[in-house]
DNA sequence: CCTGAAAATATATCGCC
DNA sequence: GGCGATATATTTTCAGG
């Protein structure tokens, strides 16, 4: 089940990673293979756990998204900081980290005034440390 | 240019969000409205910015980027720092941070070991603090 | 695993409301 | 902005190597 992808199976990823819509008869052509087998290879990747999802992104400042904050939390109350973090629209990601702090959270608001309005609602948790985003340089960027 | 954004607008976004490949007759379906219809309300969303783009999501754990870590970093070297992160496959992402370091970092490394390689390699630039993800609980996550 | 060709779907382009 | 109809393109299926 360890199925080794090929230079052909890497070409098409890389293709489909930053345009998920590219219609496979456009692959087909890029790498010389007829369609049936580039729509087959696709599969087997989808099979075989390597591609996960086909996403669409969006401009997150247009959607009142456009601040970026990490909290660092540390806190005793693991499954209530969960549940609150699953439920708050302005959390993107919640990691358990090793060190002093124990979670580390990233918000996107509109503005740093919704941060500290965030940063308030979790505060009974424990304390927390957050650190404002002033330039994304790079985001969720995967070299394949 | 501040276009308003309607019900359906919203529908097609969230239909796409996760299904980026799912053909448009489908989505005319889900929001009983016509082909046409639909394929220009997207075209819309695309030219105004709402959509920025398509990707496809790869299973990291199978592509030897199974080791998530966050790197706090307190350099003045920052064209160098920015230089050498951008050609770096392991970052992920970069942001100019407020607060006593200057810079988050976010690495994805096949192990706890190319951690260590990697923060070997901007030693030199300045200090840094690096914390560990021991389990990734939300990551990425955008909530329309 | 791949190909080629035919059948089934999906998309693009109309004219018109 | 949106619809329906049609022309074009794409995808799926399948027999065969």
């Amino acid at each position: 089940m360890q199925s080794p992808i090929d230079d052909i199976d890497r070409k098409i990823m890389k293709l489909l990673q930053h345009q998920a819509r590219m219609p496979i008869s456009q692959i087909s052509q890029m790498v010389a293979m007829s369609q049936p087998a580039v729509k087959e290879r696709i599969m087997k990747l989808e099979e075989k756990g390597f591609i996960t999802g086909y996403r669409t992104e969006f401009n997150l400042q247009r959607l009142e998204r456009g601040t970026t904050s990490f909290i660092l939390m540390k806190t005793e109350q693991c499954q209530a900081l969960v549940d609150f973090c699953e439920q708050a629209p302005e959390v993107t990601d919640l990691h358990r980290i090793s060190g002093e702090f124990n979670y580390l959270i990233k918000v996107k608001t509109a503005s740093v005034e919704e941060l500290a309005d965030f940063q308030d609602s979790i505060a009974g948790m424990g304390p927390s440390k957050s650190l404002i985003s002033l330039k994304n340089l790079l985001e969720n960027r995967v070299v394949l």
